[in-house]
DNA sequence: ATCCTACGATGGACGCAATCCAAGTCAAGA
DNA sequence: TCTTGACTTGGATTGCGTCCATCGTAGGAT
């Protein structure tokens, strides 16, 4: 991800400090924070950042591809960096926790075509569900 | 479901006016509806009836696996009063709509040990995105 | 280097979904 | 019929996210 910022320039990307804060923020931490996290830890950078500027910068980033965003059950939206190789998700029903898998098969094929009502199906999405070892006690 | 209130009553429920009838708005309508939903076309037949007991009779449905929570991205959920038989989803990217489907297979058999991180696995959810007919163009 | 201006940032108000809470109500067993 | 604690109520509150009027500034133009 060191060349998001390049690609962003590219698509027409004025690079304010805020954005390249976020983008750093994404592309220090591989792992998936909610909005809220990643304001903080972009405000430990850059301290008047708001949190309507990270909103904006997170669904741009969405729009553009370059980051994935995993809705959890009731709770915060998570932001996923990893947008660039296909992957699925393990979620802990206790703490939200969200870890990358790889699951065997390809999902999109279990689908028959009788079964998809004239869709044109574009993706299939797997979300794992079950308590994580900390939340399993 | 007709005899759901029968296991429900087998299960220790108190049967309530406001419990009975949100039940039965779930059993005669089978579309997903939202919270909201259900709790308008339940205040048509019982007009007192309060949003948090909608909620929390809805929240004890999804407990007592009788109906399925169905999160749509950002907007409000929607249950799903056939959850006799074991299904996934198939959502149009352009209006919203859902349909039931039956895939083939079983995803949770997709994700090996190794891959499970410690977690006890406990659900598998397959979302199917694409255009429906009338979005198609 | 400086100026311009349209795009981006700000932050507080707002909206929606859902939950919490203390007080009142009532289903159902004794 | 009485009693009890499970259930309901509705207003307040929380959590998450968006909106908007205003201010600031990146980067092209000069």
């Amino acid at each position: 991800m060191s060349d998001l910022l390049e690609r962003l320039r590219g698509r027409g990307w004025r690079l304010t400090s805020q954005r390249r804060v976020v983008a750093e923020v994404l592309d220090g931490e591989h792992v998936h924070l909610t909005a809220d996290e990643v304001h903080a830890r972009a405000a430990a950078r850059l301290p008047e950042i708001s949190r309507a500027t990270v909103y904006n910068t997170l669904g741009e980033l969405v729009t553009l591809g370059e980051v994935i965003e995993v809705a959890t059950d009731g709770r915060a939206k998570r932001y996923d960096p990893n947008a660039h190789r296909p992957h699925q998700h393990l979620v802990c029903t206790g703490c939200g926790a969200i870890r990358d898998v790889h699951p065997l098969g390809n999902p999109l094929a279990d689908l028959p075509a009788e079964q998809r009502f004239g869709f044109t199906v574009s993706q299939a999405e797997v979300t794992y569900r079950g308590l994580c070892p900390d939340c399993t006690g």
